[in-house]
DNA sequence: TCGTTATACATAAGAATCTAATGTATAAAT
DNA sequence: ATTTATACATTAGATTCTTATGTATAACGA
């Protein structure tokens, strides 16, 4: 599940986790199906999650204790909710900062930035 | 070979190739060891790749048509400088190329850029 | 001189992650 | 009635990376 879009799919391996923690730290809970539809609207496109790879991570975020999860019924449908943890929102912010810095001196190496701009434009 | 620095390590996964291209797009010829020392230093320490990664990689890279090699002799220890073939050169740029692109995307998905801002910082 | 560190290549077992496919089922839309 | 959307899940195989190991020369410091 990582994309079937744009970008060469190799550069998209690892940021799943980030993604999710990213998006649960601002939405209170969300359904893995929910996280797929938000993912590609947001990147109009450009990132698409697979269901073989989202929920393989939720679950395994599950597990550490970063989430939990609430089933509901929608008619006679499961949805599954997942929440972060108090660790669970210690570590998105950590890991939305990781990626920041990392994106920044990638972009350093790369070429695409001169030295002295500090770090690329942060809201 | 990828990391044994900073960024957890799933980051800096798939972007070893860009990076590859990427220096020997701004250097002309390059042996192993030496792209790992001018990592390491142009990032200070942050991202240090390893062998085991890189070795590989670079091997890949020239099967693909990507690279070419020149074998040398500094004294009696034996050193392998990369060159970019043509197409070499136009996936050095497509490749960072996109990962700018998706540098953007990310950054846009995580909230750490405000959606007016079209792209960070472009030098 | 002797040991350590640096230079310089390479491979390989195991771990982790992702892709693509498959499976099950309900609900909505055409 | 059929297709598409919603909603979960697993799994075989591929790819990539980590960690360790192997070989060897050169330089440096004690």
């Amino acid at each position: 599940m990582q994309l079937r879009a744009m970008y060469s799919n190799e550069l998209i391996k690892g940021t799943l986790r980030t993604i999710v923690l990213s998006l649960l730290a601002g939405n209170d809970r969300m359904y893995g199906y929910e996280i797929t539809r938000h993912v590609k609207e947001q990147t109009d496109d450009r990132i698409q999650l697979t269901e073989g790879a989202l929920y393989p991570t939720l679950h395994k975020l599950e597990a550490e204790g970063l989430l939990t999860t609430e089933v509901e019924m929608i008619g006679k449908r499961q949805r599954k909710y997942y929440r972060l943890t108090t660790t669970g929102k210690a570590e998105a912010i950590e890991r939305v900062n990781e990626f920041n810095a990392f994106a920044a001196t990638m972009q350093r190496l790369l070429g695409l930035v001169s030295p002295q701009s500090p770090s690329p434009c942060i809201a």
